[in-house]
DNA sequence: CCCTTTTTAAATCCACTGGTCTAGACCCAT
DNA sequence: ATGGGTCTAGACCAGTGGATTTAAAAAGGG
């Protein structure tokens, strides 16, 4: 258990930026101001893919606004290698849905490039030591738009409107494995009632969410909070 | 424009918890080393609800861990109110699915009670001027919690595995329309095409899909992120 | 105990769905 | 030009799905 060994070994980072200029500015910084090996930099995203498959730094400055592949899909791209790599995303604006992407999609830490430079130099040492860092403007940004999404698809639902409310037991079950793609035949199976009473709930079904096949009714369920919701997603 | 009257206003803040020596504590912490005003206490999320809708505070504090009725609940609702009330979760625990859901459901900070009681004010400060604030060690935890929910449900769909793509364009637009719940029917007329066409493009879906029916079709479509992730979400 | 709701079930009937085979027209690439 | 993939479409048939009516047993609340 040489724990010690492991915290004093300097991370190697990774840095990714098409405007060489910033990209030297940072590096230098990096290089004098903090204990991390720069072991390599690239000027555009596939670049990158390579050189970290190489090098298998610790960490990787990304800066997301580059031209063809963009930095948000490199990233990804990252995480899907699985290597325990962990990126911090950088870039000139603030915008909110770029830093809910960006988190979404498995980034470690996300910085502008306005900020002072002992910042960016914290936040490779905290994501360094295994945390997330989001600097707390960002973060109360991420959220109001984190909320925002929610409110749109949550808060429609108001309880008397919501027509999955008047099933009564029987129905939810009989409508939960609709949702599974059984036929007639295998809900009465698994229910262990008659294949007529289950079109008659179904029919039932039908009426009460005033919708008039299965299908309807399964898309009624999942898009208005279905117990059922299993893998369901927002897209990045 | 007497914007200066607005932000001098103290803010008017109700406690709620079921503790009723925390609740004290914290009142007086409040009333000494802050400008807020507590107007009302409150030590069960019903009364607290009453209280809220009397005195249309600015801030509500509110205790997640109580029996009954739950903390996140009354945060619901309060949201529901569509006050502009602005809420503060307070528990003794960082599990992160609490944090996550509070957050969710519109929660504008979360603190712990183990925190340091100039948090507490700072938190209620920043929250007051219409931030959202959550600890950085909360928000790390925060975020470990989102992105394993979306590893879990991303990252499985890999591109070869994901039978979608091998559809071609005009079975995506079929696809597309079974999705919203129309029938062969509809289809034909939706893209000027005759119904028997319409069933070959849906038998070649299914064997694509490996699937049997429209509805397991639907579902497939929607759980591997098919362009159509209208109203998609995740439970509280 | 009675009334209501829920759950169960049958019969009938027709429309819609889905499987299979066949085949022409079109486009694109080798 | 020949071959592969796509889009179109017909025929035929079996099966499932869905509407409607009727009704009885069970559960639950006042």
């Amino acid at each position: 258990m040489r724990r010690g060994l492991e915290f004093k070994k300097k991370a190697r980072v990774i840095l990714v930026d098409d405007n060489y200029e910033h990209l030297s500015g940072v590096r230098e910084l990096i290089e004098v101001e903090s204990d991390f090996d720069v072991v390599a930099t690239a000027t555009s995203a596939s670049v990158a893919i390579s050189l970290i498959k190489k090098y298998r730094p610790e960490i990787v400055l990304m800066d997301i606004n580059m031209p063809e592949k963009d930095g948000l899909t490199a990233i990804a791209e990252i995480e899907k290698l699985d290597l325990g790599i962990r990126t911090i995303a950088l870039t000139g604006y603030d915008d909110p849905d770029l830093i809910f992407r960006a988190m979404k999609i498995g980034a470690k830490g996300y910085i502008l490039k306005t900020m002072a430079s002992a910042q960016l130099i914290y936040a490779i040492e905290e994501v360094a030591a295994g945390k997330i860092y989001l600097p707390s403007t960002l973060s109360s940004r991420f959220f109001e738009y984190f909320q925002k999404s929610f409110r749109d698809e949550t808060q429609t639902i108001s309880d008397e409107e919501n027509l999955l409310n008047y099933l009564t037991q029987r129905e939810e079950e009989v409508l939960d494995l609709l949702t599974q793609g059984v036929t007639y035949k295998g809900v009465a199976q698994k229910l262990f009632i008659s294949e007529t009473t289950v079109k008659t709930h179904v029919n039932n079904i039908f009426q009460k969410l005033q919708v008039n096949d299965r299908t309807q009714a399964v898309l009624y369920a999942l898009n208005n909070g279905f117990l059922n919701r299993r893998k369901v997603k927002i897209a990045i």
